[in-house]
DNA sequence: GGGTAATCTAGAACACGTTCCAGCGTGGCG
DNA sequence: CGCCACGCTGGAACGTGTTCTAGATTACCC
């Protein structure tokens, strides 16, 4: 296990910071405009300025790629959401609303949303370490905005990993159009019930 | 929205659904065999005895196929539980139970499993009507393990939803082995919880 | 049975993710 | 300064999902 498949990330260098950065940019661009079809390796790889070798090193499938957009963007959410966390007396409100309000957020670019989703969802093995940590985001997103101050009891994880798991299987039916936002808002708070019950 | 896009199915002569069946069952049993990747349409066609283009006529890309093929396996799963339902005072211990014992038979086929999973939740809007299918027949399966002798409320309608997200969450989760089958169990638990609080 | 429209077949062709390779540039070390 | 190791480049090449076409077969109606 010290020589794991992901050997602690080498350092980078400035230079490949900054190509790394553009990749990334470029990705969530084409996405933007096209959603998971539009973003073409070869057309990511030449408006980034890279060759494609080059973009299979920093990324080494199309789904890695966007899964990595997914957990910049989660990122910003959860920056965002901690400079501002919503109001409310009730911690299962509470989660509900951030959660909707991140909800919000994808939907400002739904393309990107359906882009970054698919990927996630369609993600093999290959990827778990990369979805798990889009995971973790999301559910220490959840952890705050329950506002502890205590650690969480063995039920409240309990509910939060539904909830993460409703959230997450909420969006793929909106995405695909099979919901709509306001059931998305309802499946929510219905898992988030589980919260104040235990 | 007489002349829908899916025009009634033309009712399909004895041949054509020998094909269809044929179709069906040889992505299964490649899928079976090694999972999601190895379903080529190619070799589908060549194993079903049909040509390539008869087969995309008949579905109309790879996921309609593995779609159609979760289906087929669902309605199996829902006869077979509606034949011998599971035991149990609570209701949602009844519905915990189900799910669980659905999951099992999927878990002996794993590598099919994950191949219809994976189609269905990298389904664009062009099958939203089959994925669609699928979620009705899964709700259905929970509504019989709840073995309502009314007809349901509102709050059940909504508690079935979120178990409906639980279930096929932790399904994608189990399958790119990132929990348990113990900790799958745990959640639609949780998740259960909700029927017996509404 | 004949005619016709729909369906099926074989196979080429195309698109895009992915892999591979030969050569160039660059940064660090003797 | 020369050299080496490594990353980057441009581009070819491959695999598989999908589309298309020309001709054979089938189903159905009179």
């Amino acid at each position: 296990m010290t020589t794991s498949p992901r050997p602690a990330a080498p350092p980078l260098t400035e230079r490949q910071e900054a190509r790394r950065r553009r990749i990334l940019h470029t990705a969530a661009q084409l996405a933007s405009r096209g959603g998971f079809e539009a973003v073409q390796m070869r057309e990511v790889a030449e408006l980034a300025g890279v060759a494609l070798g080059t973009l299979y090193r920093y990324f080494p499938s199309k789904v890695h790629l966007l899964v990595a957009t997914m957990q910049d963007q989660l990122q910003i959410f959860q920056e965002q959401t901690r400079k501002h966390p919503v109001e409310g007396e009730d911690p299962g409100a509470r989660v509900a609303d951030t959660l909707m309000r991140t909800f919000r957020g994808l939907q400002r670019e739904p393309k990107l949303a359906e882009a970054m989703v698919r990927a996630l969802t369609f993600a093999d093995r290959s990827v778990s370490a990369e979805v798990d940590q889009v995971s973790r985001i999301t559910g220490q997103l959840i952890l705050d905005a329950m506002g502890l101050t205590e650690p969480p009891t063995r039920e409240q994880l309990a509910a939060v990993r539904v909830i993460e798991h409703t959230w997450h299987s909420a969006l793929v039916t909106w995405l695909s159009g099979r919901a709509s936002i306001a059931q998305v808002r309802i499946d929510l708070e219905t898992a988030c019930k589980l919260l104040t019950m235990s």
